[in-house]
Order: C-alpha cells, then sequence, then structure tokens
DNA sequence: CGAATCTCAGCTCGACTGACATAC
DNA sequence: CGTATGTCAGTCTAGCTGAGATTC
C-alpha cells in the first residue's frame, strides 16, 4: 500500500516539474533512455548488441569493407571495433581476411550466417520501434522520424551551416 | 587538405547507411547526444552541470523540499543527489537544514543567490535549445516536443498501458 | 518490528583517448 | 617522411546497486 487512507492532504504525486517536462533536450535524454532499453533489452535475450547489428547492416548494404570503413560508416570507434568483429566472427557472421591490396588493412566480409542472423535482429528491432511508437498515430510516427532526420542531418560532427563558403 | 585534388575516384563519402539512417530509436539515440552536448558545454562553462539545474528548477517549482522528494522530482538518484547538493550548497544555492518535524530528513530551501544562478542556468539552456532547434520551424519545433510528450507521457516505469483495469 | 532517509562506497557500461607496431 | 590501420590499454562519466546508521 503506497496510498496514504486519508491523512495526508491529497498526495504530492512528486511529478516532474512542468518547466523541465518541455525541455526538448530533456525529453531527447528520456525518450532516447526508453528506446535504448527497448532495443538492448530484445538483442541482449538473443545475446546481441546494437553494434552487431550496425555493423551487419553496413555490411549487407555496402559490401565487404576494412575495419576503418566500418567505424565510420557505423559511427563506431575503431577501437572498439575490435571487439564487436571478435564477436561477430566468433558466431561465424562475418569473415575477416588480410587485404592482399593493402597488408594493413583486414577485409571484412559478411557470411550467409551472418545474412540470417542480420535478418533475426532486424525483427527484434523493428518490434522494439513499433512498441517505442505505439503511442503515436502512424502520421506521427513518420513526422517524428522526419523530424529526427533533419536535426540528425543539420548537426554534424563539425558543420553548423555549412562549414565551406556557404 | 582532406580532399585529394582528382586522384581518387569519386571518394566513397562513408555515408551512414540508409537502414541505419531511418531508425527512430538510433535517430534518437544521436539527436539526444547532440542536445547534450549542446546543454552540457554550455553550462560546463559555468561549472555547472545538468543536474544543478534541474533541482533548481524543482525547488524554485515546488518549494522547499527533502532530499528524497527531490530525487523522485528529478530523476537523479538520491546516492547522487548528495554530490549534487553538496555542490550547490558550496555554491550558496541552498541551505540544508535538518527538518525538525521530521529528523531524518534534511529541508532543502532555494536561497536568493540560487534564483539568481537558475535565472543564468535557465538562460544558457534555452539558449542550447534554440540551436538545437534551429533546423525546424517553429511549428515543427512545437510539433517534435509534442510528439516527444507523448512518448514520454506513456513510457511510464512500469505501466505499459494503464497498470489498472483499463 | 518494517519502512524511509541520508550517506558512502562500489559496480558497470558506453563513449572516448593514447600509444604502439606495421604498412602504405 | 607523414599518414592510415588494427590492436590494446586505459580514462571518465552516468546510471545504478548495496549497505549501514539513524529516525520514523
Amino acid at each position: 500500500m503506497s496510498s496514504t487512507p486519508g491523512a495526508i492532504p491529497a498526495r504530492t504525486p512528486e511529478a516532474t516539474p512542468a518547466r523541465l517536462r518541455v525541455i526538448p533536450s530533456r525529453l531527447l535524454a528520456g525518450v532516447a533512455a526508453v528506446a535504448d532499453r527497448l532495443v538492448g533489452d530484445r538483442l541482449a535475450a538473443e545475446g546481441a548488441h546494437k553494434w552487431h547489428f550496425a555493423v551487419l547492416v553496413a555490411l549487407d548494404e555496402a559490401g565487404a569493407a576494412s575495419q576503418a570503413e566500418l567505424s565510420r560508416r557505423t559511427g563506431i570507434y575503431r577501437s572498439d571495433m575490435v571487439a564487436v568483429l571478435n564477436q561477430l566472427s566468433d558466431a561465424g557472421c562475418i569473415r575477416r581476411d588480410p587485404d592482399p591490396a593493402d597488408r594493413r588493412r583486414n577485409v571484412i566480409t559478411l557470411t550467409s550466417a551472418g545474412r540470417r542472423r542480420l535478418e533475426r535482429l532486424d525483427t527484434l528491432i523493428t518490434d522494439a520501434q513499433r512498441e517505442l511508437l505505439a503511442p503515436l498515430t502512424p502520421e506521427q510516427q513518420e513526422q517524428l522520424t522526419d523530424l529526427l532526420g533533419i536535426l540528425t542531418d543539420h548537426h554534424r560532427p563539425q558543420h553548423p551551416g555549412r562549414a565551406d563558403g556557404e
């Protein structure tokens, strides 16, 4: 029982202050955290992480690549990429061969098992998005995605406006 | 110079894969990170953190409170609240007095210096929001805030639908 | 007694940096 | 030579857990 019978005046609901509830950066942080748990939990249930998904997608969409290139495509640091690829490799999802054309590089290739794995993770992620966006109408869902896309495009690492001659 | 004159075929732009660019949870994480840096940098320039702002707002809006209550209002863990209040106290923004009515509690009170501090931080945060949302039209800004508000309200800690008899 | 409050001490995970050997 | 790559080691922060002393 958390509600006191009749003694306390009306029970202060300890709600978040109104001024905090309308700050976009705060809303973003909160919703992003929810989304991350939604996605993370499902992936964790299959022993996966979001990085695995990102790498598999990058490979599926643009073909074999070096680790550094994958790093740039996914936003995962090249130092962290090592561990991610180790795990994917252990699971048989990718192959890591030395690049004969440039012996500094490894060529990362998606295996058929990796493609199957990707399909599975894609389903889980899609489910998570559905649950995340369930409170919105389909039009609102599209609106939100569009707006976030605009912000993502405009706020790039080092280029507030155009970074050039404008 | 990072742009090669004319040798390389067209330069693979190493863009994020299209399938990743439209995943809401991923967009949210990215934009939230941008927002956090925008806010964090400005606050850091004044030796402040977002927690300070949250606590000051909570006090200004709902009056003096115990640490546990502030914790619930702001979402900051009671264990972390201690350090935050120490800093605010050192800066003279709050007073921390034992509650005569319940000697387990401290009564946290906003000082006039704290109210001034809040005003300052509020300006910084508002500026950050403006920069964050600058790529959007005013209507889009409102849309985004509304949509995030809906998601925030519906995804509460433990209550997917209504948690009751519906 | 059980529950709540304040506090400290600790964990863990993700983002990030630095350095090194090797190869271009 | 300077630069890129793969790798390992380590830092730093935020979110979170646990426990203990005190008071209700």
